[in-house]
DNA sequence: GCTTGACCTTGACGCTGGGTCAACCCTCCA
DNA sequence: TGGAGGGTTGACCCAGCGTCAAGGTCAAGC
C-alpha cells in the first residue's frame, strides 16, 4: 500500500493535486488506515497516471471525468478531438514563436505585410523616416477600421508611386514637416499635385467606380488632414483651383466653388 | 481615433481584456471624448498587439509589464528567454501527444517499458490473463515506492525465466488461482522452488551481494504474500525444509529453525 | 519515555486572465 | 421619438491548484 506522497511522486503530482481530486471526485478516496492516512492500491496509481496524461493535454478536469466514466468507443473519440487540439496548439505556438522573433527583430506586428512594404518603398525613395513614421500610423489607423480593404487600397497607392511627379511629391512632403505654417513651397505642392490630378483625369481614372465605399474615401481624407497642419491649406489652395478630395478627386465647375454654404 | 471595440477587434482581443488592461496599468487609459467614450490612437495599437504577442507566447502580463517598460538588451533576453521556454512546451505537448496515443492504444502507463516487456514475456509462456494482472498490479506498487531499482529487479526476473523450471512454476502458479486454500498441489509447486534454490547455491547466487537493499528485499517479500492466499502457504512449508526468504534466498541450519521464539 | 523531524489531516484564502451579468448612458438611423 | 447597438463602471464567478495555518502521527535516536 501507498501514501499519498507516494503516490503523488509516482505520478509525478503533488500531494495537493491528489487531495484535489478526491475532492472533486475524479479519483475516488481510498481506504484509511487506523491513524487516518490514505492507503492507495495499484487501481489508484493507474487511474491517477490516466488522469495526468489526459490533464496535461489540457483537457478540463471535469471532462476527464466524463472521459474516463465513458466507454471505450466514446472515449476513443475524445482522445481523437483532444489529439486534433494538441495539434493545433502546436501550430499555435509555433506561430508564435515567429512572431515573437519578428517582434525581437523590431518588426511592426500592426499592419499588415502589403502596407510594411509600402513604407519600405517610401524610405528607400529617401523619404524622411519620421514622415514614414506619421504615415505608418495613419495606416495603423486605417487598417484598425477597415481591415479587409486594406489590400486593395495599398494596391493603389503602390501604382501611384510609378509616377516621377509622385515621387516628387512624397520627398517635398517629406521636407515640409519643417516648413513654418504659411510656408510659400506649399503652392509648388499644390502645382505638382493639380498635374498628377489633370492626368489623372485625362486618363479617365477620376469619376469611375474605384471600388472603395464612400464612408472609407471620408476616412482617409480626414486622417490626411489630421496628420499635417500643412494639409487643410494644401486642400484649401486646390479648391480655389476647382478640385476637390484627396483620396477620390472631383473637378468641381467653377460655378459651384464654395458649396460649404448650401445654394440659396 | 479608434473606439475601444476598433481597437479590441484589430488587436484580436476582447473589449473586457483591453479594460482589463487599463486596471492593471498594462495600457496607459487614453483620453475620453465628451460622452466618456476612450479613443485610441495608433500608439495603442502597437502597444496592445505587442501585449498580446508576448501574451499569446504565455508570459504573465506582470512579466510583459516589466518587458515593455524594460531596455533593448534586457527586452532581448527575456524574448530568449521566452522562446526557450515555447520550444520546451512544443516538445511537452508533442510528448503528451505520444502518451495520450499510448493511452488511446490500451497500454498502461503506469509501468516502465522493462516491466511491460517482462509481462509480455509472461504472458507469451502461457501464463494466465488473470494472474499477470495481479503481477502487474504488485509491480505497480513496487515501481511506485522504489522506481530507481525496478530497471535492475526486472532484469534479474528476465535471467531466471531462462531456467526451464521457473517456466514451469509460473505456469502452476497461474493455475493456482483457482486451486482451494489446502490444495495438495502446493507441495509441488514447493518442490520446484526447492530444486530452483539448491541450484542457485550451487552457483553461489545465495548469500552473495545482489545490490539491492534490505527493506526492498522485505518490500518484494510483502508484495508477493499479499497477492495470494497461497504464498504464506507456501512460505511456511519452504521454512520447515530450512529455507527462508522469497525474493533472497536464505539457507537456514536445522538447529536454528523457528527463530521466531527467541533462544532462551 | 521523550524529543525531533518528516509526514499526514482539514480548512481557508490567493492567484491569473479574464467571462458574465447588471444597470445605466450615448449615438445614430428611420 | 424611439429603439438598436454601441459605450460606461462595478461586482461577482471560474479552473486548478499553491500556500499558509494549525494541528495529529509515526519512526528513530537518545
Amino acid at each position: 500500500m501507498l501514501t499519498i506522497s507516494q503516490l503523488a511522486a509516482y505520478a509525478g503530482v503533488t500531494v495537493r493535486a491528489v487531495r484535489h481530486y478526491h475532492r472533486i471526485g475524479l479519483l475516488p478516496e481510498p481506504e484509511r488506515d487506523r491513524s487516518g492516512y490514505r492507503t492507495y492500491d495499484a487501481g489508484a496509481v493507474v487511474r491517477l497516471i490516466r488522469i495526468r496524461t489526459l490533464a496535461d493535454a489540457g483537457v478540463p478536469l471535469a471532462r476527464v471525468q466524463e472521459l474516463l466514466a465513458a466507454g471505450p468507443e466514446e472515449f476513443a473519440d475524445g482522445v481523437q478531438e483532444i489529439d486534433k487540439a494538441l495539434r493545433a496548439e502546436i501550430r499555435r505556438l509555433q506561430d508564435t514563436r515567429g512572431r515573437l522573433a519578428r517582434l525581437a527583430a523590431g518588426e511592426h506586428l500592426a499592419l499588415p505585410q502589403s502596407v510594411v512594404d509600402y513604407l519600405d518603398r517610401l524610405r528607400g525613395l529617401g523619404v524622411e523616416e519620421r514622415y514614414i513614421e506619421m504615415e505608418r500610423d495613419a495606416w495603423i489607423m486605417i487598417a484598425a477600421q477597415v481591415p479587409h480593404s486594406i489590400d486593395s487600397v495599398i494596391a493603389k497607392k503602390h501604382e501611384e508611386l510609378d509616377d516621377p511627379d509622385m515621387v516628387k511629391l512624397y520627398s517635398l512632403l517629406s521636407g515640409a514637416l519643417d516648413w513654418p505654417a504659411d510656408d510659400p513651397r506649399i503652392v509648388e505642392v499644390a502645382d505638382i499635385m493639380e498635374r498628377l490630378m489633370v492626368r489623372a483625369v485625362e486618363a479617365g481614372e477620376v469619376g469611375a467606380d474605384d471600388g472603395i465605399d464612400d464612408q472609407f474615401v471620408d476616412l482617409l481624407d480626414s486622417t490626411m488632414v489630421e496628420s499635417s497642419p500643412h494639409a487643410a491649406r494644401l486642400l484649401a489652395i486646390l479648391e480655389e483651383r476647382g478640385w476637390r478630395g484627396w483620396t477620390r478627386i472631383e473637378r468641381v465647375p467653377a460655378d459651384r466653388l464654395n458649396t460649404d454654404l448650401p445654394p440659396s
